[in-house]
RNA sequence: GUCCCCGUCGUCUAGCCCGGCCUAGGACACCGCCCUUUCACGGCGAUAACACGGGUUCAAAUCCCGUCGGGGACGCCA
């Protein structure tokens, strides 16, 4: 590639413009990880800019906790902006927006049209006798002080049909007469979203704006300031909504926390798993991978992949969490080394406060790695390698569902202390052998033979593997939960 | 209400643009079997979808029209 169009063919530069009323939540986290995705993908630059223009509902609370979401997810950016840093630029765009002719002051009082029969009688598209208002009038109102907001001059009757083509959704278009005359600042002078979405994307240079389709109608507005701003508008993608089981936009006041992506984290998911399973919502790589690592995303990602329809995350009372994200994350789980899994499962154990020191984590990993697929549930599936006395448990579940009765579980427990008090060494394999042996000297399947025993050192019928489990554990514990169990037994 | 978008297994999706290779592929979930000392992991298998109605065509999931359904946007919120 060496023609003229290079230096205009530059890398692209795409943003992340969160607005700070509440957490991340997974929409939004997905709109971020798509643009970073397509940055990474194609040598560009990632901007962060705080779409903080609402005084009002922003709050400081809400930068940290969208700041803390995107930490988690570990993916960076490049640079970073704050819209309320940019107000004078705002305001000098839209008062050159104003100067073309493109823009009236509206000086009809805030809410003024609310409620009433206005919006059941089809869209709202300006308010009466103020885009005639002649400039003159206009200077006189305004020097007078009397407050107005700053509305764009939508063309109408003139057959203006104004269009994009969005990279998903096609060639859009739209006659401009159905398009309200929006407002570019606000009585008090500040600017709407709008307005500053646009300018700040201009100055910026944006060259894709990948967002939510929920602003795939309010893009013939900004089509309409871009052009207000002699600028030449980016090219737009819009993804599809992230929507609840009910079918309903996903949204925090609606759905709660199941939304944020720190429930995720604190539930136990890989920021990676969740970056797959998110990734899978809305794109695909169209060669029927679904388990991918961050790289292999950034290296397969393309606008071509998005598709056009809505996606539903399952989650529910019981099941909080969709169950494709679960099990992708049990799949990212086992690709991690010990070592790393480990460190990761510290925190959980820490905050269960089950004292497991890094050495003897780094032991207990490779048995419940592939029996849990939530970080969460690795206490649970563990604590009996770090608790000093066992929870109480039934007598009864040491007894095999067939192969032993009560009378045989007993004789069991007793001839395993024998035997594994004089196992000459502590380790898989002469437990192995040991424990085989004995049962057939009871005249016992492995099953029935195991069962007890399992239970009298683990205090429940689930766990991992048993020779393994008693290596971790150490004689001295494994006899004494066995000398428990056979008192236990005794209460039958 | 007005405008816009969408509609393939329960869910996420491939296929649709460039009609035949689709007796519609993959994944999750569910069920069954195998592996196995339990639970898992893994392997194998089963059930399961082109919203509906018209057209165009030798041929339609794929093209056209309509209907219905779902969602979104209509704010001096973002």
């Amino acid at each position: 590639m060496h023609d003229k169009s290079s230096s205009s063919a530059s890398a692209p530069r795409v943003r992340f413009a969160p607005s700070p009323t509440g957490f991340l939540h997974v929409g939004s986290a997905r709109t971020f990880i798509f643009n970073w995705l397509y940055a990474r993908h194609n040598r560009g630059t990632m901007v962060f800019r705080l779409d903080d223009t609402d005084v009002e509902r922003n709050t400081d609370a809400s930068v940290q906790s969208i700041l803390e979401g995107l930490r988690w997810l570990g993916l960076d950016w490049d640079e970073e902006f704050k819209q309320s840093e940019r107000l004078a630029l705002h305001r000098s765009a839209a008062h050159a927006i104003f100067d073309r002719g493109l823009a009236y002051r509206d000086f009809t009082p805030a809410h003024a049209a609310e409620g009433e029969a206005s919006s059941a009688q089809g869209a709202w598209l300006f308010n009466p006798g103020m885009r005639e208002l002649s400039r003159d009038e206009s200077d006189r109102r305004a020097a007078a002080g009397e407050p107005f907001a700053l509305r764009y001059r939508v063309p109408r009757n003139e057959g203006r049909i104004v269009q994009f083509n969005d990279a998903v959704y096609g060639e859009m278009a739209k006659p401009s007469d159905e398009i309200e005359d929006f407002a570019l600042l606000r009585s008090d002078g500040n600017p709407t979203y709008h307005l500053s979405s646009c300018v700040d994307d201009a100055d910026l240079r944006i060259t894709q704006i990948i967002r939510g389709q929920d602003h795939l109608t309010n893009t013939f507005k900004h089509v309409l300031i871009f052009e207000g701003l002699n600028a030449q508008p980016p090219q737009f993608a819009h993804l599809p909504l992230l929507v609840a089981p009910d079918g309903a936009k996903l949204s925090k006041r609606k759905h709660g926390s199941v939304v944020s992506v720190t429930t995720y984290r604190d539930a136990g998911f890989l920021p990676e798993a969740f970056i797959n399973f998110l990734c899978l919502l809305g794109w695909s790589p169209k060669n029927d991978l679904e388990f991918m690592p961050i790289s292999q995303l950034t290296e397969l990602f393309t606008l071509e992949g998005v598709n056009r329809s809505n996606a539903v995350v399952n989650f529910s009372e019981e099941s909080p969490f969709d169950p494709k994200a679960v099990h992708l994350n049990g799949e990212h789980l086992r690709a991690l080394s010990v070592d790393d899994l480990s460190a990761r499962l510290q925190p959980f154990f820490d905050q269960a406060g089950l004292n497991a020191s890094p050495e003897k984590l780094r032991e207990v990993t490779p048995l419940i790695r592939e029996r849990i697929r939530l970080m969460s549930e690795a206490p649970a599936a563990a604590d009996f390698f770090f608790l000093d006395q066992l929870p109480p448990y039934d007598p009864a579940e040491l007894i095999p569902a067939k192969g032993a009765d009560a009378a045989m579980t007993l004789r069991v427990l007793q001839h395993a202390q024998q035997i594994l008090a004089a196992v000459p060494e502590w380790n898989h394999d002469s437990l192995d052998k040991a424990l085989r042996e004995a049962a057939a000297t009871l005249g016992l399947k492995a099953g029935p033979m195991f069962q007890p025993i399992r239970v009298a050192v683990c205090g429940r019928k689930n766990a991992p593997p048993l020779f393994e489990t008693m290596t971790v554990l150490g004689r001295e514990i494994c006899l004494d939960r066995i000398q428990k169990a056979e008192a236990k037994m005794a209460e039958i």
